[in-house]
DNA sequence: CTGTTAGCGCGTTCAC
DNA sequence: GTGAACGCGCTAACAG
């Protein structure tokens, strides 16, 4: 049988209520008796009921964080600078916290059902990462969830994500719409009027505020917005590199593409070289994130760097309870402009 | 106050065991009963508290998997492979289970808290991804700590990670050794003789095993391993970038480097590029893992293939339970050497 | 400072 | 097929 806190009690001639204080550490206990109780503890190598104890105090050490796809840096970089200043000391009893990353594959349901296995294990935060869902009825859902949270005191902070009124959760989102209408004027200065546009996947909020920036610098120019050079993609190379097919067969004039992100990017620029263009000399190509590899791919890649770890950390602060959270419960995260070598000006040959 | 079984049991008209019944689906109820309970569930929109049933049950719908660096695509791409797998139906009680990816950030103490903080939880499986610290007092604290789970019904998979004998543990390793000599042959093969190699972390299986292939190639085909080409990087790009300058500094005549993974080949081709010398022309790179972007990146890299989400799934199938663990405990996974642009033929000008 | 006494919410015998 | 009763291991008052 697993040794309990009984046995230790036990073999440290004290009583379970003793023991628990020692480990917790929320009262005062005698050097004497402590040193004697951690000796115990020791010697029969015992591990707390993490369940038992959750189930007396009526919360857990557990914190979680939600992520569409831990494969993409994108999230790995968030999560990892997340769960640094969550894990470490400082739990409910001054003991280790479990943070922990959970992902959803960017599906509805998963996300859902995530945040019903961790309201259940009475999580004491959650953060939810990335782009939301547009479905009126998966938010709705979403956010009667999140209600529910924090009702039970668990903290919710919603990182690199739109704020959900009325939730009690607290937003860090990034300035996407800013950013993405950055990067479409910087094309603009360099002279490119026919700029292809791979936007994210359909019914993301970071998709449509991206593309809505990009549109507002062109309108902005006076430039039309001409809807087929506009496409869908998923998040990925493959996508990228089809997106970028479809972009240049139906528009072989396209002097400029913007992707949805970095990874999209580079997809899209082995794309273009396949296809015997060249980068920026022929086509510009511009990603979104700035991802580390961002820098060291050739030509490196012009893009929105977005402050992930940054805003990783501060959300991990929030859910800690270490930080307390903005006025209003929400607090905007800008990008910055990094102009690299994959962006040039246009060529007059025609 | 939060609603419990009993506030359900209630307003169904049933005991608190029929709910409980009902819920876990483990026990015959009759049809109209059950629907009268689902309906009160749905109705006050009830949560079962977890750790009030892994307390009663004596264990949890929690799995874990460790990982080094989840901002690390290596990591990403298995996290994601195993919690696919994991998650879904199929819980203690035909529900959902928890599959959960923990950041050690490749630190040691880390590493024995998760495993701690999962013990505590009473997790029911665990699944330690890649290479394993080579500090003897550390592997025998992590081996007494497997022990130690699986002697508490969970199960533990080692994946891409090499066995840890009497421990009732499955392994999965990656056949690092192999692949990296299948590189460094191919390497000679080109004519490379004089190739400098950026190690990954020391103390580090996967360090050690690709080093070992990597010297087998060099000494089966007569060619003297100068340790001054050898040295010893983190597997991150600037890692990369700061090794390539140091080896170049010291032997200028260097034909080829090998580097540690793919993201390290990275830097040291941007290193390269920034060094003036061309990729492969001058000099030839080669990374390790075959990482998404390796395909796309310019010039593509030569690596070896490994077969991360494959092994990832097969491992999430065992740790779920789906799947029986191979004779012995052990099934290697091997790597396949991938060419491509960054590495070519020794150019004869001097 | 420390021991005693009650539950926390649920799963599970055992009867009916 | 269903209910009653007990206990999982721990924390939180309450005494002392």
């Amino acid at each position: 049988m697993t040794v309990t806190l009984a046995d230790v009690a036990a073999r440290a001639q004290v009583s379970p209520a003793t023991v628990s204080r020692v480990l917790n550490g929320n009262y005062p206990v005698a050097a004497a008796t402590r040193d004697r109780v951690l000796r115990a503890v020791a010697e029969l190598d015992y591990v707390v009921n993490g369940p038992a104890s959750a189930l007396a105090a009526a919360t857990s050490d557990l914190v979680g964080i939600l992520v569409h796809d831990v494969a993409d840096p994108f999230f790995g970089v968030m999560a990892s600078a997340i769960q640094a200043e969550i894990g470490g000391p400082g739990g409910r009893a001054g003991g280790e916290r479990l943070a922990v990353v959970c992902n959803t594959g960017g599906s509805p349901e998963r996300e859902l059902t995530y945040l019903t296995l961790l309201q259940r294990q009475r999580a004491a935060a959650v953060v939810l990462t990335g782009a939301a869902m547009e479905d009126p009825e998966h938010q709705a859902a979403v956010a009667a969830k999140l209600r529910r949270l924090t009702e039970a005191e668990t903290r919710v902070v919603l990182c690199g994500r739109p704020p959900v009124p009325d939730t009690g959760s607290v937003a860090l989102p990034f300035g996407n719409r800013r950013g993405a209408r950055e990067l479409t004027e910087h094309l603009l200065g360099l002279g490119h009027r026919r700029i292809g546009y791979i936007a994210g996947p359909a019914e993301r909020t970071t998709t449509r505020h991206r593309l809505e920036g990009h549109r507002a610098a062109l309108s902005a120019a006076g430039v039309a917005d001409d809807p087929a050079r506009t496409v869908h993609a998923a998040y990925d190379r493959r996508a990228g590199h089809t997106a970028a097919r479809a972009l240049l067969d139906a528009d072989p004039s396209l002097t400029a593409v913007v992707a949805a992100n970095d990874t999209v990017a580079l997809g899209v620029c082995a794309a273009l070289r396949a296809a015997g263009r060249r980068v920026p000399e022929d086509v510009s190509v511009v990603g979104f994130d700035d991802l580390p590899f961002s820098e060291d791919v050739a030509p490196a890649l012009t893009t929105v760097r977005l402050p992930l770890a940054e805003a990783g950390a501060r959300a991990g602060r929030i859910a800690a309870g270490r930080e307390t959270a903005p006025e209003e419960g929400v607090e905007e995260a800008a990008g910055v402009l990094v102009v690299r070598g994959s962006s040039g000006p246009v060529t007059t040959t025609r």
